[in-house]
DNA sequence: GAGTTTACATACAGGCTGCATGTTTTAAAT
DNA sequence: ATTTAAAACATGCAGCCTGTATGTAAACTC
């Protein structure tokens, strides 16, 4: 018998190091934040070595980075399947809707909202998360009767993106969800 | 003759070297981000030694505190000195455009909307800028016919100071402010 | 003007980051 | 199959930073 089958390739390898690293990594990231979160502290949870760390990323940072992308993506792909259940109707409720229930897994708001901006910038945070939630967004507001266009749409949808943003952190710290539904609910009968 | 009167109160010794050390560190952090700043770069810029700032400020991120402290003030009687221009009519538009004024002071994005969230919290940092923008925005929400009253009112408020507070961040970060204005005139003007 | 308190300076301990250098595992070559 | 190269990790080290403990000087109290 061969000695426990711990022969795999170098892809599977880096592969599986790569996602326990993140795995760990988001979960104290989440709960402590980025700068009260040490390397050594990451890698006694994946219980690997920093050696590892630094062969697979460049820093911290890009390990913060790796995490980042991920729950944004994880946050695009649930408003994409969820812009689909509103079937040929207003796309912003939908949207809203998916938004809040993605925004609202734990740890995600600060890592998102708070932590990336900070450690990665406001300009390479825009381009990470660039992805479903505006696009979803212009395309709702394209629609209403009398919308702007061009760059003009585009910073409509930014700052109420940045709206929607604002909510999800209040209702992550605690806050009831109801006056924010309420609210984007008067702001977008109104605009309609 | 005495001997070149260094002879000062201990007060007014305390009030001088916490405003050196407040704006050393607002130009460091201002510039370089919190994180990339160290203790030893600030009193090298503000001429004194760690010992001092260690006196007057619990850690380092209560001497950030102080900075930011004053520089939402800075904003907030930025705001109520523009709202009063303003005579009678609509409190939106002049609220608006002294927010942008006052949030264009370089720097100033960076500290209250990046690196405050990151460093002393969101909640913290509610409280500290819970000031004059929100008040004046608030006001004028209430003032649009059928606006919302009570928590949902607080709620819109809240949201659209974020729209705000993104439409600063991109300007600062180098943007057009054209299109920001334009979509926050398109706003209120459907809201009216 | 002696003693106490406040304001500041200096010195030190601990932790963290990033790199440099080893060791092991996989792939390639012959 | 053995050797060689390269990738994947582990270990050890140097430098910096933070916060505190301790020391000194100036200011207030009486």
């Amino acid at each position: 018998m061969q000695e426990k089958s711990l022969r795999r390739s170098n892809e599977t390898r880096s592969q599986e190091m790569r996602a326990r690293l993140i795995a760990a990594a988001r979960t104290l990231f989440a709960e402590k934040g980025y700068a009260e979160t040490g390397t050594p502290e990451i890698v006694r949870a994946a219980d690997v070595t920093r050696g590892a760390l630094y062969h697979h990323f460049d820093d911290k940072a890009g390990l913060f980075r790796a995490v980042v992308e991920a729950e944004a993506a994880a946050v695009a792909g649930s408003i994409e399947a969820g812009a689909l259940n509103g079937e040929g109707g207003d796309p912003l409720e939908p949207g809203t809707r998916a938004f809040f229930a993605a925004m609202s897994v734990p740890g995600r708001a600060r890592l998102l909202l708070i932590d990336g901006p900070a450690v990665l910038g406001p300009a390479e945070m825009d381009k990470i998360d660039a992805g479903a939630g505006l696009a979803t967004l212009r395309a709702g507001l394209a629609s209403l009767p009398g919308a702007p266009a061009g760059e003009d749409l585009a910073a409509l949808s930014r700052i109420l993106s940045a709206a929607f943003d604002r909510a999800a952190l209040h209702v992550a710290g605690g806050a009831s969800p109801d006056p924010y539904l309420n609210a984007f609910t008067w702001l977008f009968s109104r605009l309609r």
